[in-house]
DNA sequence: CAAACCATAGTTGTATGATAACATGGCAAC
DNA sequence: GTTGCCATGTTATCATACAACTATGGTTTG
């Protein structure tokens, strides 16, 4: 650990190389698990930064779970450190069985996440679903402003969740969808269309509302079959 | 009786609750990409913090790629199509309702999986189920052994399942669970739990051979429940 | 008039010192 | 031997200051 970082470099942040560099001492054995990181104030000096820098860099080793680290003692290298982060690759996603096992996966979620929502939602969040549906019912079926509407719905019945992981992961996927279905562009819905899809969104609202979790569940996977038939996905079973 | 502080119940950091909460911003669509961050000295004074927490949680979060900054202007949330599909952030897991987040997430996804895994198994399949079981019969409960064998079997139904991204998405996440779990300390087993976990993998694997789908699914759960018993958490609806 | 220049304020990046919270080991008192 | 106290070292946080950079508006200049 004698690298001297040079100021002149521009590139990135001082704390993202100083993380690198822990990251590397990690990676290369010269850090083993279990082991003791240098002080805070002796890392500084080493790498000829302020202490300020080390910590955020030591911070977001921490949230990696590369290290961890408790007041008073130190820090230390953790056992085991793999990478929290999960990436689709974008690109792969435009190949229509990649599109429809997202749609599977998101499927699974969104039906237990309605469930989940029929035991917690609040007050607030039934009128965040109401508002959206009643954005819907003004707005032109397929048009950009329904689209919207439809996306916030789905929002705000993850949101009721109270799970931030659900929440993350459902908002990720439906970006993509209505991404998908935009590219499309085909959506010469009927008034018909439209009608279906309303009903199908106010039985799930009644369920939530109710606070029936298995009414909300069913009504949530009616409309995800509905929903994947007018996409253009034949689900038989999702 | 004194009882030492658990390290889930441990507050975290400053910064892991702010970057929390900002992430949780941008999830819910209150903050879209493209948006400006506010200063970071608002974020200080609104989140009651210092300037200097404010930025060790802006580190983490550029790090993740959830929003970049330069320089004189400012932080801004990035754009969705290079954001990641999920984050789980070490440091926040020490708390116990976000490890209950994710035990929930694993669990809506595994008990799909198997009622997919049902309906799609091979017969490569199936004996990839059967030696994992074979293998945590005669391992010690608990032991690597065990929980090697235990994700082997989970690994397989999943992979039966035929939908990549559910596998990559549920191995991640089951992946990230274990380690909070043996982070959190190892927890020593009866033989009786060790033939009650038995049982529910076995209920499993039978569902799954008959192509019983919604009795997989029934199967999945119960092992599920009991598992977060085992665990520690208390789950009465998963 | 348009373009280049400059001045100024606002923002992020970094440095520094100080204080609080916590852990650990030594040492005295009992 | 055990307990309690104190000194020391470390992380966590705060506060302030300065440097580097950007945006913006006004001013000068061609």
């Amino acid at each position: 650990m004698t690298l001297k970082l040079d100021k002149v470099n521009r590139g990135p942040h001082l704390s993202t190389l100083v993380a690198s560099s822990i990251s590397r001492e990690i990676a290369q054995g010269r850090l083993n698990p279990g082991d003791q990181l240098p002080t805070e104030q002796a890392l500084a000096t080493t790498f000829g930064v302020s202490r300020n820098v080390v910590r955020e860099a030591i911070a977001r080793l921490r949230s990696e779970g590369r290290i961890w680290s408790q007041q008073g003692r130190g820090a230390f290298v953790a056992d085991v450190a793999n990478s929290p982060v999960l990436t689709i690759d974008h690109d792969a996603l435009q190949q229509a069985d990649a599109f429809k096992s997202l749609f599977e996966l998101r499927g699974a979620l969104e039906v237990k996440a309605a469930a989940f929502a029929a035991q917690r939602r609040t007050d607030a969040d039934l009128q965040a679903m109401k508002s959206a549906l009643a954005a819907m019912n003004t707005a032109p079926y397929g048009s950009v402003a329904w689209l919207k509407a439809d996306l916030e719905f789905h929002r705000a019945v993850v949101a009721a969740t109270r799970n931030s992981y659900m929440e993350q992961f459902l908002i990720f996927v439906s970006e993509r969808v209505r991404e998908s279905i935009l590219a499309a562009g085909n959506q010469q819905g009927s008034d018909d269309m439209a009608s279906t899809t309303l009903g199908e969104h106010n039985r799930i609202l009644d369920a939530i509302t109710a606070g029936d979790a298995n009414a909300a569940q069913e009504a949530m996977q009616l409309h995800l079959n509905g929903a994947a038939q007018r996409v253009g996905l034949h689900v038989n079973d999702l």
